[in-house]
DNA sequence: TAATTTGTGGGTAAAAGTGGCAAAAAGTGT
DNA sequence: ACACTTTTTGCCACTTTTACCCACAAATTA
């Protein structure tokens, strides 16, 4: 569904628009209906097809009451999901609250992850870019440790 | 499929063309229909005909989900992989936001890599030439480390 | 050397992205 | 409850980018 990734600026209102080649998917996917949130693994928001976010959210509602890997993303990532429409420019609004947790400032990077978009500040995308790559490298140089989903990955 | 390699100008607007004995081949083979993305090993792009390019797709979403390769991949391989036409002139545009990585400027070095293409900086491809090819003196002359497989690679 | 093909550079029109204004809505205090 | 301030939202206009086209130059071939 979504891949490629875009350079955007978010303008002063933090507003953010989506690129034009998403917006008839997002309308008969979701009639632009899209939830927004932060990922628990890396600096960055996620942001998803309102019917994707619904199927996430059942899976943590069916973890086990007590599961405390379930109680953390119940309260953190789905207890700060935000509702969002695409507005009449094709732009959202991307809620205060969460800027400050993916440290977005005015160049964003909006990344396709087949499901889902991530929505990263330009600086914490090439940081961790850097980052994977170095562990990549390290991981290919070291042939013992090589797991067999990397050796079968003939690239 | 490829195989040796070009250099290549691009142009003020980021367009490259594609070499003429490979027009035809893409035209039947994939329309003329590419997928553009980084190499996580090296400083370059990769340049796939779109079925070839699935196939690594699928690939990569049958890895594990929680394997952190596998995550990387998805993030930085399929997340910057951009959808390309050629043009009616037999050129391609390489995306602004991957120019960056690869750090193409006028001089482009376009490499045949059987099932792919690559697309290099001359100052990189330069540069990595000749990296690549003291190590491989280096490990001819270090015979207690050489593989089997290199042993028998007779030339 | 002429003719054809390939590579390269622009021009232009359309589309996309961006920023700003202004109306509307929501919030605040008296 | 009303007036005032602040925030939000929709809209419009400007700038940048992209796609398409054409023209010229270089190289190849006849």
């Amino acid at each position: 569904m979504f891949s490629g990734s875009d350079p955007i600026n978010m303008d002063a209102k933090g507003r953010m628009a989506i690129p034009t080649r998403y917006r008839a998917l997002l309308d008969t996917v979701c009639g632009s209906e899209l939830v927004i949130t932060i990922d628990m693994k890396s600096p960055c928001l996620t942001l998803s097809p309102l019917p994707e976010w619904k199927k996430f959210e059942e899976k943590v509602a069916a973890l086990p009451a007590m599961d405390d890997l379930g109680e953390m993303l119940s309260r953190f990532v789905v207890g700060q999901a935000k509702d969002l429409q695409v507005d009449g420019s094709g732009r959202i609004l991307i809620p205060t609250e969460l800027r400050g947790y993916a440290a977005l400032d005015k160049k964003l990077v909006l990344v396709g992850r087949t499901q889902r978009l991530e929505i990263w500040s330009e600086t914490n995308w090439n940081a961790e870019r850097d980052k994977s790559q170095e562990n990549y490298r390290a991981m290919l140089s070291d042939k013992e440790s090589m797991s067999d989903a990397l050796k079968n990955l003939s690239w």
